[in-house]
DNA sequence: TATATAGTGTTTTTT
DNA sequence: ACACTATATA
């Protein structure tokens, strides 16, 4: 590969950054600017023009698919295999380490890694452990605590040192003895995994030092996505003055409810004084007047780098927005201009995608697709690994690799059904805790339990069984002989086969599918080997590992051409030529709870501008006026986000049923969005109700002329109670707000939309609120 | 221990 | 609307 080559390839901004030689580089790469091709493209040159050997680079990206996609396009532009390299999702290059290094901080190298539901069981035994009542401390919301305080790093310790109140120092507990369970479990989440090799790397230099040696230049992608421990974790490695290239888009930061913190990449330069920044914004899917809308609607948020997307190639057609009356007219619009266009020819199903911010808008586009025969697909639906069968299958596996995992021990221990109930398992659990071993150890020994008489003999049974399945994996040539085994001997497809029901089958055949996961894996392999004990715990950790959709078989012809329903969430990184944005309302998208406080707010029209951008020609913008969501019927406005858009940038599509004639502002409103605050409230269905047939029917539908209705910002909502509002706060004072209960104000700040107050809640932990709109109550 | 019933809570979810 | 879960009951 010769440098220019590259010039030839690249454009001036890619061909810098890709070959940009060492210290820190900040690439801030505008959506469809081509991100993934700087990425390949450095390593490549590295590799080639620098003489870098792979194994001496570390190239860190979110997800499986995009690791997988990095390696074959290097692989592809090299012309050449890489060998060992370290091209992964910072989950898997950390596990790498932690089974090389994790017994330096106490773990066994065969270690099993937790997802959410596992995770979930663990606090509900945790909870139990400390005879906390699941209804007043919900295991799902201590999930979230927890998880927020490994966001944020701090360990049970750090927790109950800060602890202020009663509820926090319980808190601090749950998440102690939570980990207390996973440590004694030889277990870690998906958090601990980073978390842990931050510890690993503190407590051991030496350690530290090696892989500081050994990776001498370090790749980031999706750098607005990582959280405080990750950035750690990157500039553990990296240094200040490191080799290290982040890649990233703080315009598409869209996981903060996950803990990704949008100042790791805004504040990249002050952590690497003198760090390279080249910003990305020549755009190559899109329009102009896709990229025009994008551009608009992002420029209303403060807090970024600003970066405009602009493009060579034309303008394009116009974005069409539909102001539907419910969303089965919503749906039938999407529908009808699907069929349209690829009975026209020029278009095929998989051209198309329909985004919404929620999962519950699909139901009724799914429901018009399939009555009008159109195929589609939607992402993100039930994982194969989330399957109640397959997840027990998993549990035995793991049981088998790491016999101390707990929550899959008690996963298997009934199933099949064989009598052991929750008073059993109990029993054991209390002897083990005595004795302080795991609950394995004690079902080993069950003879010197008095407790477990009862119920000897079936436990002996379970434990029998166990070990025979050792044996097998002993014995087994192949990983693949060595699960089907463990399915026979089992016998856990047989209760599904047994009931011939269509579930019954489908669990019967997601069982069987679960073979071609493991033959896949084997043929992934660089070589063969001797045993399926060898392999057994590599696959393992790719199964807890690989979520995401790639291997969920079943459905019958994957090459077959559909739509694509999606969240914008998922859609991130994708493409397509049509895109449809269905559920443009206030409360709706953007979401009802992002308008406490203007990060949130920020962070929905940031979803808002990824939803755009993934269009390539053609944009459909759709709201309504009335939409069914969770079993309601309620009356909606029209998005915000859709009035921010400039009325000469849409083309009306209107059916004349809508309840609003919408009209977008002419001339552009900054402050429109912070505005009317007062009227998100969604309206009262207190008009009739969409038809309930699929053919909204003319005599319901008669649209509202009301001018009133028409500009319902113009509304001046009268107050809500004569309840009066806080409008100055001062630190320290004690509020109370109608969601989060009571807490404390630790900050005020003032901003330019208003006062920032900062309150750690009792309960809802710390929140930054608008003051003028947070609606506050002194205590 | 298995099944019926009432009650609950629903933003997004790369690993 | 709907799915999941805690509880009551046989």
């Amino acid at each position: 590969m010769l440098t220019e080559d590259l010039k030839s390839i690249l454009n001036k901004e890619q061909f810098e950054a890709v070959t940009y030689g060492d210290g820190p580089l900040l690439v801030l790469a505008g959506a469809g600017s081509g991100k993934t091709r700087v990425l390949t493209y450095r390593y490549a040159y590295l590799v080639d023009c620098r003489y870098v050997p792979p194994y001496n680079i570390l190239a860190i990206t979110f997800t499986n698919k995009a690791a997988g996609e990095m390696k074959n396009r290097i692989i592809s532009i090299l012309g050449e295999g890489l060998g060992d390299t370290w091209i992964g999702t910072f989950h898997a290059c950390c596990g790498r380490i932690l089974r090389r290094h994790g017994d330096a901080i106490g773990y066994d190298s065969h270690f099993t890694i937790y997802a959410e539901s596992e995770s979930l069981e663990t606090v509900r035994t945790a909870l139990k452990h400390l005879d906390l009542d699941e209804k007043q401390y919900p295991p799902r919301m201590m999930r979230a605590i927890i998880g927020k305080y490994k966001d944020s790093m701090m360990t049970p310790e750090d927790v109950l040192r800060e602890a202020g109140s009663y509820s926090e120092r319980v808190n601090a507990n749950v998440y102690r003895e939570y980990q207390n369970i996973l440590k004694s479990s030889n277990c870690m989440d998906f958090d601990d995994m980073i978390l842990n090799v931050v510890k690993l790397f503190r407590e051991n230099q030496n350690i530290l030092d090696y892989y500081r040696s050994l990776f001498q230049y370090i790749l980031v992608d999706e750098y607005q996505d990582t959280n405080r421990a990750q950035h750690r974790l990157v500039n553990m490695l990296a240094g200040r003055d490191g080799n290290l290239c982040v890649v990233g888009d703080d315009d598409q930061s869209i996981y903060s409810f996950r803990g990704a913190d949008i100042d790791n990449i805004l504040s990249f330069e002050k952590h690497h004084p003198g760090a390279k920044v080249i910003k990305l914004e020549q755009n190559y899917r899109s329009t102009g007047n896709i990229l025009k809308i994008a551009n608009d609607l992002i420029k209303k948020n403060s807090y970024r780098t600003g970066k405009r997307l602009w493009t060579s190639s034309g303008p394009g057609a116009k974005a069409v927005c539909r102001m539907a009356a419910d969303h089965n007219e919503e749906a039938e619009f999407i529908a009808g201009e699907i069929k349209k266009r690829v009975a026209q020819g020029d278009a095929s199903y998989s051209d198309f995608a329909v985004l919404y911010r929620i999962n519950a808008v699909s139901t009724g586009i799914e429901r018009v697709l399939t009555r009008m025969k159109i195929p589609y697909r939607v992402f993100g639906g039930m994982k194969f690994y989330d399957r109640k069968e397959i997840k027990d299958l998993v549990a035995y596996l793991r049981v088998l690799a790491n016999p101390a995992d707990e929550a899959s021990l008690r996963r298997i221990i009934n199933v099949p059904k064989r009598g052991i109930g929750d008073t059993t398992v109990d029993n054991i659990s209390i002897v083990a805790g005595e004795n302080g071993i795991p609950m394995f150890e004690v079902i080993r020994k069950i003879e010197n339990y008095p407790i477990l008489a009862r119920s000897k003999e079936k436990l002996a049974g379970f434990r029998d069984l166990i070990v025979r399945l050792g044996v097998i994996l002993a014995d087994s040539p192949t990983l693949t002989e060595f699960v089907q085994q463990v399915i026979d001997v089992t016998g856990i497809a047989l209760e599904y086969e047994n009931d011939h029901t269509p579930e019954g089958d489908a669990k019967a055949e997601n069982i069987r599918e679960f073979l071609s996961v493991t033959r896949t894996f084997e043929e992934g392999l660089d070589e063969g080997y001797e045993s399926a004990g060898a392999v057994f715990p590599e696959f393992l950790e790719s199964v807890s590992l690989n979520t995401d959709l790639d291997s969920t078989g079943g459905d019958d012809d994957p090459d077959a051409s559909r739509v694509t329903l999606t969240t914008i969430h998922s859609a991130k990184g994708l493409e397509f030529p049509v895109v449809f944005i269905a559920g443009l309302e206030d409360g709706v998208f953007p979401s009802n709870q992002s308008f406490e406080d203007r990060g949130s707010m920020d962070e929905e029209r940031r979803l808002m501008y990824v939803a755009v951008t993934r269009a390539m020609s053609q944009l459909f913008l759709s709201s309504c006026s009335y939409r069914m969501l969770y079993g309601k019927t309620q009356g909606y406005k029209p998005s915000r986000f859709l009035r921010d858009i400039p009325a000469e940038d849409l083309e009306l599509s209107n059916s004349g049923r809508g309840y609003f004639d919408y009209r977008p502002r002419q001339s552009y409103d900054f402050s429109s969005s912070y505005s009317d605050f007062e009227s998100v409230r969604p309206l009262k269905a207190t008009a009739p109700a969409p038809a309930k047939t699929s053919k909204p029917s003319p005599v319901t539908a008669a649209p509202v002329r009301d001018p009133a209705s028409v500009f319902p910002r113009f509304i001046s909502t009268p107050p809500a109670s004569a309840a009066t509002y806080l409008t100055d706060v001062e630190k320290g004072e004690r509020v109370r707000h109608k969601k989060f209960g009571d807490g404390t104000v630790t900050k005020v700040e003032k901003a330019d939309n208003g006062t920032v107050v900062e309150i750690v809640f009792d309960n809802a932990g710390m929140k930054r609120l608008i003051l003028e709109y947070a609606k506050l109550q002194a205590l």
